[in-house]
DNA sequence: AACAAAAATGAAGTCAGTTCATAAAGTGCT
DNA sequence: AGCACTTTATGAACTGACTTCATTTTTGTT
């Protein structure tokens, strides 16, 4: 049970001094929200959002620490904003997967490209990947509809690929998308942990590789396949023989 | 520039007044320590360790919040001092991995116990994905350390393969280790969320299809191997034709 | 100019982790 | 037993961060 400001008689009020405060710099409520946010980024992404406070933004914003809370519902509230305009921004620069044909490339692209925006903004992946994706409401949080993009196109062209017998179809393509995503993920902590540096082409055309490989149809040979072929082979070689004859 | 205790007088003794203190409960330093530990591990497993507050494992250890520091450097220190003897109870757990044969077998039991690990303990699979793994001395922890196992088992199955030419040697073993791990621990963070429960045995038979069809050397002859393999005679003999009439 | 509504302020509140002077308990020596 | 000394436990105070809200300032309207 919180304790209640409301009631209580002036209990900041009454102890003021006659300290004059600054003139209150107005700006439209869309600007002053956009300013924290820019101010938060930045402030991000020089020190890591870890060791970001709230000073440190409103200090950056112009603002006061307080105003911060006129447009935002608490700290998480706007770090999660922030990093939704961030991580837009990302998939803006995304480019087509249409233009590029065959299962493999198509896998490798999509890995490469998730590990190209890891490459670009590292700060913003370590936030998605340690605040975000943990928290138990991920999945109706814009991020998740923001990554539905991705994970759909991995989906899509896995069944694509079974539907037209490329692929077998006795691995889930929900399995495929883990494995293409978590391995990449894997990486990305090992970079993020400044474990060495990544090469993102071999890395994409690893995973694709395997991935590929692995889901590639390969009905066996029976062994009636087999006999058909030796008997071509015999009749081709009688027709031969036939004709030596003559 | 922080503010030194030391050199001032008694800040804190000359408001104090008479309330007597308890007698202080005397134990040796490894109970003590042990006790500590127990109880930050009962109220981490009831709570989740993100929940869980100083006060409410010195409450639960029959100490007070002061003691706790007498014993571990800071909350960090303990948490991952708890975290390192329930780990290290379920490396026990493990079963030899010598007595199983064939690499894919091997690969799906990698798999499988792992996620058997997170089934049985979420709450220390979430802090050590959360928490330890992050950690930028990560490396030099006893985690990394303990998890040296893991990973090496994996790259030793892979490397024995490549060794023996069951395995092709394009795609290095580290990579066949990161989608491994990769995989797995994308399932688990979907689990964590709660989102639906998995069967272990069927994710790790996936896992462990797909790497080890993606890696496999000596693929199967096909009905188009075969195919082709008549094709080829064919052509052969129709050349053969054409120099009989000539 | 007067009034009302909206925005900004910053001192104070809150909450958790952490510190440290002090009290209590144990230990060893005479 | 008595005394000095060391170790352990205590908990009030400190700290540093996020958050609240009565008050002040600005803006808009009549």
């Amino acid at each position: 049970m919180k304790s209640v400001h409301k009631v209580l008689e002036n209990p900041r009020g009454v102890l003021k001094n006659s300290t004059s405060r600054k003139p209150a710099q107005r700006r439209s409520a869309d600007d002053r929200s956009a300013d924290i946010l820019a101010a938060a980024r930045a402030v991000i992404a020089e020190q890591g959002y870890e060791k970001t406070l709230i000073a440190d933004i409103a200090r950056r914003a112009g603002v006061v620490d307080g105003t911060i809370y006129r447009y935002f519902e608490n700290k998480r509230d706007l770090m999660v904003k922030v990093a939704e305009v961030w991580f837009g921004e990302q998939l803006l620069m995304d480019s087509h997967l249409d233009s590029i044909h065959g299962t493999q490339n198509k896998l490798r692209h999509l890995a490469w490209r998730t590990l190209s925006i890891v490459r670009r903004e590292p700060v913003l992946a370590r936030f998605m990947l340690m605040e975000l994706r943990p928290d138990p409401n991920y999945r109706n949080s814009p991020f998740f509809e923001m990554n539905r993009k991705f994970t759909h196109e991995v989906l899509q062209v896995c069944r694509d690929a079974i539907a037209s017998g490329e692929f077998v179809n006795d691995i889930s393509p929900n399995m495929l998308r883990d494995m293409l995503h978590g391995c990449i993920e894997h990486r990305t902590w090992a970079f993020l942990r400044g474990e060495g540096d990544f090469d993102i082409d071999e890395v994409a055309d690893g995973i694709a590789k395997l991935i590929y490989r692995g889901m590639l149809a390969q009905t066996p040979a029976t062994r009636s396949d087999v006999e058909a072929a030796v008997a071509r082979i015999e009749e081709v070689a009688s027709k031969l023989e036939r004709k030596l004859q003559s």
